[in-house]
RNA sequence: CGCGGGAUGGAGCAGCCAGGUAGCUCGUCAGGCUCAUAACCUGAAGGUCGUAGGUUCAAAUCCUACUCCCGUAACCA
């Protein structure tokens, strides 16, 4: 089973595009394993747990859960209307989550993973947290931002990660910890090496933050972060499940195939302390998971943030232009775990061209064409022409391009694949000029032929694309009359498909070009 | 001298790991076509691949130094 996970999102306001982005990435992925034949799990959800949802909620006013229930419901909403399809939903509410938690929490305190101990040092009222040096100010002082700063002492549990540090240094070196992109390895291997004898807080004191997990062994403490929604991934996946629990079976999951986060929290808590937990645990360095990581959509070369006010909503955009030329453009405009620009007149411009002008184009052509000229029939394709050779040549290269970068997790390249042959059917198109030949008799059979290359092109060209736009496929079926091609595997993926006689449909814009208008969304 | 990424025709990017005529998309210009979503096709102009050295028969690609841009700097107890 090809398990798939992505960070779970913190509901305390809406999902941005980056959100989306992941979820997007993560989906089109486990569509992909299951277009290989392979059975695939994917699951997502969200942390709902912490101080900036107790904060939120005083904010606007209303209670912490109903806060969190809301917004949790609007993560929900966009991952349906944006055709994210999960199998399974982390909330970290759910109360077999909770057990979970609890259940590893006992056994590592019991094994001696854990322990309490007292820190002294400057606390920001305003803000609810400890200071470090690195929060002062270039005098040597916290700013007035950080409001009234006290000298405060705290009792609190650890996690004893200095026990795993040697452990994970080889894990991550060997590879049996996989982190994608490599540049991203050399990263966590260097922030290793400072790992120094450190150890992680995992609690705090439930006078100051109740909305959290308890700790099973100290009631006066919830669990911090790291064991909370680090946890979702194997909790939500089954382990240690009840008896007659309705979670799936941990042990055909786990180990991850990928763990898709974001480059934010690679360091230190995807590529050390969740790692360290699993090997406190008892998991050992082959059932570690591959983590995936991507980069950033900046917004004109800024980060996207609340305090410059560029958030990019997905929920608008999908609106706007359509899940279609949404979904499509965050797969196709960035690379391989690098950050990218977004741009609303790229998005456009991507879909209109490659979409639309393009392979819809392509579709529309041949699709009508067979109708007008064929009766909408299909014709044998077994020929031996230089042009139809070549045609086929290029639709295998582009299957075996489409492949490779998919399995690389590199959907950007696996679409320029796509395009690539779209761009010589269209070629190929005007080199044979059916629209010319039908105008003798004698040539008939030959326009029939080559109709049928191209038609027999969109077939393979659609199930490619299934990954990222599943409805878009599914509409090329229906035009071709083939809907049966949706159960295709990419190995069935060979030359014809569509054979001789079979008919095919009317012809309608599958992707209608966007048209321009007011820039802004 | 913390760590990582980046600097390639007007714009956005690929190529660099495994050196060998600089590639893609958009844009521009000139043609062609009319089956099609004013879509499609062909051709052209435009780059001394951040700077300076080095290795090599040969460097965008390897090595050294430098400049500029971006991100990040972990027990937020």
């Amino acid at each position: 089973m090809f398990f798939v996970t992505t960070a779970i999102d913190y509901p305390n306001g809406k999902p941005h595009i980056g959100h989306a982005y992941e979820k997007i990435l993560a989906d089109v992925l486990t569509r992909y394993r299951r277009f290989r034949g392979e059975e695939a799990y994917f699951l997502t959800g969200v942390d709902q747990h912490g101080q900036k949802m107790v904060k939120t909620a005083e904010a606007e006013g209303v209670n912490v859960a109903t806060l969190t229930k809301r917004n949790t419901k609007g993560f929900i909403k966009l991952w349906d209307k944006l055709d994210v399809r999960y199998d399974g939903w982390a909330e970290t509410t759910d109360d077999r989550h909770k057990a979970c938690v609890q259940a590893i929490l006992t056994e590592l305190e019991a094994k001696g993973s854990l322990y309490k101990k007292s820190y002294a040092g400057f606390y920001s009222v305003r803000q609810e947290q400890y200071l470090t040096d690195r929060d002062r100010n270039e005098e040597g002082e916290f700013g007035p931002e950080w409001g009234e700063v006290e000298e405060r002492e705290e009792e609190n549990w650890y996690f004893k990660l200095s026990d795993h540090a040697v452990w994970l240094k080889s894990t991550i070196e060997n590879d049996a910890l996989k982190i994608i992109p490599t540049f991203r390895k050399s990263e966590v291997l260097n922030a290793i090496e400072r790992a120094g004898e450190t150890d992680l807080c995992i609690s705090r004191p439930k006078e100051r933050m109740s909305w959290g997990i308890p700790l099973p062994f100290d009631p006066d403490f919830v669990t911090y972060v790291w064991f909370d929604a680090l946890i979702n991934y194997i909790s939500l996946a089954g382990y240690k499940k009840p008896g007659g629990s309705d979670l799936p079976d941990f042990e055909e999951l786990w180990p991850a195939d990928l763990q898709i986060i974001g480059k934010d929290i690679l360091v230190p808590a995807h590529a050390i302390y969740w790692p360290c937990m699993l090997h406190a645990m008892g998991f050992e360095a082959k059932e570690m998971p591959t983590l995936l990581v991507h980069g950033f959509w900046n917004i004109r070369g800024d980060k996207m943030s609340k305090s410059l006010g560029n958030i990019v909503d997905p929920d608008e955009l999908s609106d706007k232009f359509g899940t279609a030329a949404l979904r499509y453009y965050l797969c196709r405009d960035i690379n391989s775990g690098k950050d990218s620009d977004f741009d609303i007149e790229r998005l456009v411009m991507l879909f209109n061209t490659e979409l639309a002008n393009d392979l819809g184009n392509l579709l529309n052509r041949s699709i009508n064409m067979t109708k007008g000229f064929c009766n909408s029939t299909i014709s044998a394709t077994d020929t031996n022409d230089e042009g139809d050779i070549a045609l086929r040549k290029s639709l295998a290269s582009c299957t075996a391009a489409y492949k490779t970068a998919m399995d690389n997790c590199e959907v950007s390249i696996a679409l320029q694949a796509i395009n690539d042959h779209v761009t010589h059917c269209n070629g190929y198109l005007e080199r044979n000029k059916p629209w010319e030949m039908k105008k003798d008799e004698s040539k008939m059979k030959r326009v029939g032929e080559v109709l049928s290359h191209t038609a027999e092109s969109c077939a393979h060209l659609a199930l490619m694309l299934r990954p990222i736009l599943p409805e878009a496929a599914d509409k090329i079926f229906g035009q071709l009359k083939k809907e049966a091609l949706k159960d295709l595997t990419i190995d069935q993926l060979s030359w014809g498909l569509l054979t001789a006689g079979h008919q095919t449909g009317k012809p309608k814009p599958v992707f209608p070009r966007i048209q321009a208008e007011e820039k802004e969304v």
